[in-house]
DNA sequence: CTGAAAGCGCTAACAA
DNA sequence: TTGTTAGCGCTTTCAG
């Protein structure tokens, strides 16, 4: 099937009559400007007719500045959330005029920059902090806004507090963390034990055991025997599926939660629901998350100041039989 | 941060003591020109030192067309292996010089054809068959290329024919088919257990007995109640959660796998490794699709005929306890 | 082998 | 109130 020529905004302002300026003001909807209701129908009825849509390339190169935000999505399995956080920033950037498209970063994708610079994104938003290099190639590559910014907090201890707390509430003084052995998600797994860690300290407990483990019984089965030998009696998981494999672990050694071992675990995905026992897990609103993000890129395109600088997660406790 | 001025390609040139043409031919590595090995080297160093990128824009705008292909992700759960799907494409895309970039389709989000004309994308590539609407507003919207273009096969029946085939092969003969009651998912769904139906039917067993369940324990239980009563040996769940959540319901009954009732899912997400028991699955050859996709988005932008035309998935089993 | 010049489709001063 | 005009940064034909 072959595409009929595009119409042009000149196609347009024949039909209708008029110039091009004038079909600019109007579907534009230029302030300041006053077109007769005559006209305006006119230009309408024109670009309509035609199926008329303006060349994105051709208007960001006269304006200077694209409508295009990217969301660089890391390289985690973020699974559950994500979708309803990328949506709600669409939505948000979307009342601005904005529209956005994500970058799935991999390994043999192309480099964030690239995307950045190939498509003439305005701004790029991410998760986590972007290294020096990457935050000068965004800029490079033509951003003028890049969030976060710098060093700012990722959100990401203060789950692991608020997780950590819940074991302690309920009479817990031997805590153990499980962390995850895939590399990509190292260091938000060492953000969130940091937040246990402190936790910890405040309750004046001992620091929490450490062992890893992969989604799996076998190395689960492990870290437990490590964990029993600590006479550990609660346990954070870095997420879900780590809870998961260490509930499998213990199941090997024929121990159960939360009798012998309790386990907690973050993100709440569908599975946790149905474990044996039911997870407990705790989720966050990624919806305010994704609200503020917005904000801090329409004040940065705007020059005006953001009316919140740091990105909190609303942690929410699911209560559920592993604990 | 205010961000210095973007260097152009006359500022590439001036500072190389060359022409814009020469910048042009040298950075884009133009065939049929001989440009002496001495004035590339100075086009290039001159473009490093500035930290130039050319201007998507203005390249899209003199070049008719841009390199940017645009994926359509359903509003599905993103469960796990869409990520690995979009980075395969990305790579397979990127060979061929396209970026691409993802859109999630959602409630609020823009609608496609404004995302599609924004950034200008040459190709869109859906997982199903874009309606007629939307089809022709791609095209209004610049798109030269929308994949899949027609109502072509989406390849989830055979899936669900494999998997039944897995039971029958064990000797079941009465199959169950554990439905999901999200809506999002229902249509692909419904595809699969056509799929296998028709493996029931060249078995020459009884048609699938159906029952929908969240993926929560209690419908699940009383789906479970449904099977029990007609003697179903063996389920094909719609998925990996879909099972995992009827393994629940089992368990509810004190059934266990697969003594009472065999379970399959399909996906191989990490939770079905440490599921009690660990349940048997499907996995399928993403990346396969992709280069299939790729491959038919390359031809269609070169005019070429593409080398397949049916994006077939390749399941393989992943035998665990659960059967 | 390199440069001059003409657009690509749109916006935005500036005139009329 | 509307039209004229000059770019935005890049590619590409055509001369030199």
């Amino acid at each position: 099937m072959t595409r009929p020529k595009r119409p042009t905004s000149s196609d347009v302002a024949r039909a209708a009559g008029v110039s091009r300026t004038t079909v600019s003001f109007v579907l534009n909807n230029r302030p300041g400007q006053t077109i007769p209701p005559e006209t305006r129908r006119r230009v309408f009825e024109a670009a309509e007719r035609l199926g008329y849509r303006p060349h994105a390339s051709a208007r960001t190169l006269a304006r200077g500045r694209s409508n295009i935000a990217l969301l660089a999505i890391p390289d985690l399995p973020m699974e559950t959330g994500i979708s309803r956080f990328v949506e709600a920033l669409a939505a948000a950037l979307a009342e601005h005029g904005l529209t956005l498209v994500a970058h799935l970063a991999g390994r043999n994708g192309r480099p964030l920059t690239d995307v950045c610079s190939d498509i003439g994104a305005s701004a790029v938003i991410g998760f986590e902090a972007f290294d020096d290099d990457t935050l000068k190639g965004l800029y490079q590559a033509g951003a003028d806004i890049v969030i976060p910014a710098s060093k700012e907090r990722s959100g990401m201890g203060p789950i692991g507090q608020f997780q950590a707390q819940h074991l302690i509430d309920r009479g817990h003084r031997r805590i153990g963390y499980a962390m995850p052995r895939n590399s990509k998600v190292i260091r938000m797994a060492e953000e969130r034990l940091r937040g246990v860690a402190e936790a910890c300290a405040a309750a004046d407990i001992a620091p929490p055991i450490v062992h890893s483990t992969d989604v799996e019984t076998a190395t689960a089965a492990q870290a437990v025997t490590g964990w029993a030998e600590e006479a550990v009696t609660g346990i954070c998981a870095f997420n879900d599926e780590t809870a998961l494999a260490v509930l499998a672990g213990m199941r090997e050694h024929g121990l159960s939660a939360p009798t012998d071992i309790a386990v907690i675990g973050i993100d709440d995905i569908p599975a946790a629901r149905v474990a044996a026992p039911p997870l407990t897990t705790i989720r966050f609103d990624l919806d305010e998350v994704a609200h503020r993000r917005a904000d801090m890129v329409i004040a940065g395109l705007t020059g005006r100041e953001p009316t919140s600088t740091i990105a909190a997660f609303s942690p929410q406790l699911i209560q559920r039989a592993s604990t």
